[in-house]
DNA sequence: AAGACAGCCTTACAACGTAAGGGAGAACGC
DNA sequence: GCGTTCTCCCTTACGTTGTAAGGCTGTCTT
């Protein structure tokens, strides 16, 4: 769209071949941008249309501005995903904040419980975290938390530390799922070769889809099996913790 | 480096102004392309320099090619990262298919370890690993094992499902880290306000260093802290089998 | 009034993945 | 023998990406 000035000294674009537009300066003289205002549209983007349609220029175009402008309000790409890891834990932080239990366990549970429910809004997240290696300050405090939580909860410190590791990623409420091993055998157009190659997960999935008929085939409950696996982890340290 | 023809046909280049260079059919016909030299071509590119040096003309140079000729080999990049993908399991699976423990923990427990030997040699791969969505072969086949040796242990299919899942990546020996929690207060340049707020990670660290003073400060023993979450697991495993 | 400064834009470039088509040599039918 | 086909590979080119360098236009300060 291109624009013009007419010999009356008024700008305009030529809408149609026939149709010229005046333009007469109307909306407000635009909100200026900020380091946070780029992180929250950069997060608006990945949550509609995934992060790799989250580009310096797309990210410019929903601000209303170029891309070049960006730059002074955020140090280059890698810093808009250091700082969109920063702020969705910052979310995560505030979710969690006034979390009160009887136990440290059921304390930790729904902590991670709630964190997990955040990243189901961003579900581009996960892998954003993981690729990250600078250390985002909510990140840490996150976890300095989880600390505090297990220490008053009578862990030793170095318990605490052995704990943070077991859990991984799955302390911040997702465990990085390779793949879904359920989709290998589930579906009915699979190769028979292929179920030939790998038949103890045929046999696995057989025997899930007799005992649960109307499912859908080959596909796993994820808050189910996220809870299982975290709780295997919890019990295991709760009962390291009284040992 | 421009080719040339002299009057009486010889091909040559210009080495210095001065200097030009007659240009001989000396070196063997050059192994073709395939799809699998390809392959491994880009993981000894990622072995030395990392994924983000994985070019597609990077990957041609040093097949001593163009970049367009491995499309003839393999569909795209993607293709090239699932490829690869599945070239390690691949490997994994080679140095797996021995291995044999009196119970099928210390099985599985051998299996992942081992595994993750694997993973030691190519850091870059859990990453990779972690951001494919097609389905490896080879992978599929890795945890079809693994589920075998659950179910001839005594596990039902069913906690076997659970127990996939249960260990997410760390079936495969690798456990996303997401960032090394030590890193925030285990330096003594971090700054005064940061420590202050996250008291509790800074009460670990120093308890932890107070336990072992001549450990360098704020890093993990990776191995062990592995193992730990690997046998919490497998152990929470055992017991729910027996239960 | 004049200079400084903040905030945004324009232009430009190197590197990327890859679409489209060309060309050389081997293999093969006649 | 010769033309055809097929297999590999290369050349050229395009659109998109992140971002370096510098210019423009206000507002604020002195």
């Amino acid at each position: 769209m291109e624009e013009n000035a007419s010999n009356d000294g008024k700008t305009w674009v030529l809408v149609t071949p026939h149709l010229r537009c005046t333009i007469t300066e109307v909306s407000a003289p635009r909100t200026p941008l900020s380091r946070d205002r780029v992180l929250r549209a950069a997060i608006a983007i990945a949550d509609a249309d995934g992060v790799e349609a989250l580009t310096m220029r797309r990210l410019a175009r929903a601000l209303d501005a170029e891309a070049m402008s960006l730059y002074h309000h955020v140090k280059n790409k890698d810093d808009v995903l250091d700082g969109v890891v920063d702020v969705i834990a910052g979310e995560i932080n505030a979710a969690v904040e006034h979390i009160t239990a009887p136990t440290w366990k059921a304390a930790a549970r729904e902590r991670i419980l709630t964190a997990r429910s955040i990243f189901l809004r961003h579900p581009w997240a996960p892998a954003v975290f993981a690729g990250r290696t600078a250390v985002s300050f909510e990140v840490v405090r996150y976890h300095d938390r989880l600390v505090g939580l297990m220490h008053d909860g009578g862990f030793s410190y170095d318990l605490a530390h052995h704990a943070l590791h077991a859990l991984g990623s799955r302390a911040l409420g997702f465990a990085q799922e390779l793949f879904d091993p359920g989709d290998a055998g589930g579906n009915a157009d699979v190769p028979p070769e292929l179920a030939a190659a790998v038949p103890n997960l045929v046999g696995m999935l057989a025997e899930v889809a007799h005992d649960d008929p109307g499912s859908t085939l080959g596909w796993c409950d994820d808050q189910f099996e996220f809870e299982f696996g975290l709780d295997l982890v919890l019990d295991g340290l709760e009962r390291l913790r009284t040992a």
